[in-house]
DNA sequence: CGACTTTGACCAGCGC
DNA sequence: GCGCTGGTCAAAGTCG
């Protein structure tokens, strides 16, 4: 399994709520809810997604509400090893509505915007190629659902860029190698960001990667 | 009518 | 073995 972490502003998510547009969404795949549970130590519930943009899409996400930080959604994707994330989805409105979902569940006072990704490697299933997933792009899904637009993550370039921090990784030149050399983009995160985060800067080979491609808006990468 | 959300039930893994 | 917890299933209801 593969797994990846986005940190989200609530902000975000509300706006696409409450607006129904111009907010970024967590992500432009349409998931469908299949579950949601009470998490111990949490004052918030889980949701589980599971990717319904195409016939057994093996993707699947988790979102909740950061314990650190209430302001932030935690949400979690996986996928099996062998599939890739799709470069762009087009339907994104269940994507919009599952974030706005999980944000409407708790707080209602978002923040700053910001935006923090951290990398998680599997655990129960090592991952022998590390750089598979780079080479074979974001699939999660079957080849016949891969498509493509110019608004994959476009939101993220949206993003303020108040801090220093700086997560990046070359994992998001795949799509398009024509554009390798594009800029990396600047996720800036505050202190408690960098606090949450901070136990997971030793990720030598799975480091994130954000290149924002021009007229095409950044790439999430997974390993 | 199809796709989606909600929600209780069910199952598996883990620790005691 | 038992209970706790996280993850998934599936029926029922909702929505466009």
């Amino acid at each position: 399994m593969q797994k990846k972490v986005v940190s989200v502003p609530i902000k975000d998510v509300e706006g696409s709520r409450l607006k129904g547009e111009g907010a970024p969404p967590s992500d432009s795949w349409a998931w469908r809810k299949y579950g949601q549970k009470p998490i111990k130590g949490s004052p918030y519930p889980r949701g589980y997604y599971r990717c319904s943009s195409s016939k057994g899409c093996p993707a699947r996400k988790q979102v909740e509400r950061s314990r650190v930080n209430p302001t932030m959604l935690v949400i979690t994707y996986s996928c099996e090893h062998n599939h890739a994330w799709p470069a762009s989805r087009h339907n994104n409105t269940s994507a919009k509505q599952a974030a706005a979902a999980a944000a409407g569940e708790a707080s209602e006072s978002p923040t700053k915007s910001t935006t923090a990704v951290k990398h998680e490697p599997s655990t129960s299933q090592p991952d022998t190629e590390p750089d598979s997933g780079m080479e074979d792009g974001f699939a999660c899904l079957t080849e016949d659902s891969i498509l493509t637009t110019g608004d994959e993550f476009a939101w993220f370039g949206e993003m303020e860029t108040t801090s220093s921090t700086v997560l990046e990784s070359p994992l998001f030149s795949e799509r398009d190698n024509s554009e390798a050399d594009d800029t990396a983009v600047i996720f800036p995160m505050r202190e408690e960001d960098e606090s949450l985060f901070a136990d997971l800067g030793e990720l030598p080979e799975c480091s994130f990667v954000f290149r924002h491609q021009r007229n095409v808006g950044p790439q999430v990468g997974i390993c």
